[in-house]
DNA sequence: CGAACCAATCTTGTATACAAGACTGATCAG
DNA sequence: CTGATCAGTCTTGTATACAAGATTGGTTCG
């Protein structure tokens, strides 16, 4: 509750949503405590709630790492994403004109950051939209599972070095808005129960997680500079994340 | 994840689930800590996971307390679960021979319960059976949502002093299981959806939630002793909970 | 008699100190 | 040159001390 521990689960999420922050990368308490500028009572408190949701995981005496989805588990996510989104749509009765305004510009920002050939905007734009969507479903509790879902989901796709045709991500996202404006709950529920199931099958979950993953992208000539090297100023760089 | 802590987080969700825990209870940190033979660490490492989990909220310096829904939110945890639950059965494929045999047992111990007039025992049973349900579908993160999801409605009853016709609601029980035996999950979906509004609409959410409630029990002869009661050992008395 | 005020007490908020285990790198034996 | 061993360092685990706000009960004044 704290507001610097609030900030700190926040920066982890909206990290891992932007796709800046890798699982399996390590989250140092000291270290977290320096960037923050606070003590480590209040990152062990953050990382506390982050366990309880799913985030991170402790390994003793180790330190704290973003959770590494296995295989089982990346099929439940989506699996649970599918029941609820859809679920969600379907129980959709009316949807005021503002919110499909408020939806389809955020579709629209989708395209324009896929046409600009910024990666990270977009990842985070992909995934804030069906947050979004379960915002405008009005529901807080299904809003937040909902966000950690999606983080655990971003997680995956990163460990599964998922296709991820972001293209027709964003084509799915403005054909759902689209029957959501003309009423059509049914067809939208069907349409995200089929897009997250695309998402899926993208993945190749048979493959085993990519240990060194992270350290490729950080040797690889022109990557971005790694989240945590050593004379990081900003916790997680890059960030761009829109209001909730 | 420390074994303590973690033991104080089922202890406290099964005494809700049982309702042993009422709505606006406090839970001192020190009191706790002595209950548990820990230091005041490890319960605050509960209590943040807790809260997290949205079952307790902290007010600033003055303790723990388990959480009031509001009828607002009370709507909102009835609607996720109507949602995830009617969704996971709707999901359904098949079902092994031997989980409904598990699922027969339970609601057969609900009709014993019942019968001999046990309230807490009843009451946790109530709430167990559609964490078992949970468990049947086999996906683990709804599994854990749904049991906050129903911690949190087991509190809304105890705040809107709802009929709860604990009779009917093991009478539904038994016919979704019946249903799902027969392989018609789309009937126990909508009979399941039917069975959460029945309990939702046997609540009086336009009241306002009696503060006093708890007190009231306290002090009325033959109720059981308040489970924070100053000389008490175990820290929640009549604990009955069963396996996951 | 009642209301306001104040001190004593209790409870959480936060930092810090120290213990214990994990890791790293050097050293040494084969 | 390779592999094992071991000391030093780093990181988390845990307890405790103390600060700050909230509550409570008594006291005083009108």
């Amino acid at each position: 509750m704290t507001l610097a521990s609030d900030s700190i689960e926040d920066s982890v999420v909206t990290a891992i949503l932007a796709g800046r922050l890798r699982p399996g990368t390590r989250l140092g308490e000291s270290k977290l405590a320096e960037i923050y500028g606070v003590s480590r009572t209040r990152v062990r408190e953050a990382m506390m709630r982050l366990e309880a949701r799913g985030i991170v995981h402790v390994s003793a005496r180790r330190g704290w790492f973003i959770v590494e989805p296995s295989a089982t588990d990346a099929r439940a996510a989506f699996q649970a994403r599918r029941l609820i989104e859809a679920g969600m749509l379907r129980a959709l009765h009316h949807v005021p004109a503002d919110a499909v305004a408020h939806l389809r510009a955020h579709v629209e920002e989708e395209r324009r950051a896929l046409d600009a050939g910024q990666v990270g905007s977009r990842t985070c734009l992909l995934g804030d939209f069906h947050i979004h969507l379960a915002h405008t479903f009005g529901n807080p509790f299904l809003t937040d599972i909902l966000r950690d879902l999606t983080a655990r989901t971003t997680l995956v796709s990163m460990l599964y070095q998922s296709e991820q045709h972001a293209a027709e991500s964003s084509d799915d996202h403005d054909r759902i808005v689209a029957l959501l404006a003309d009423g059509d709950f049914a067809g939208a529920a069907a349409l995200m129960d089929e897009h997250i199931r695309r998402v899926e099958d993208g993945l190749d979950l048979a493959a085993t997680p990519d240990p060194l993953a992270g350290l490729r992208e950080i040797l690889s000539p022109g990557a971005p500079a790694f989240p945590f090297a050593a004379n990081s100023n900003t916790a997680f760089p890059n960030a761009g994340g829109e209001e909730t």
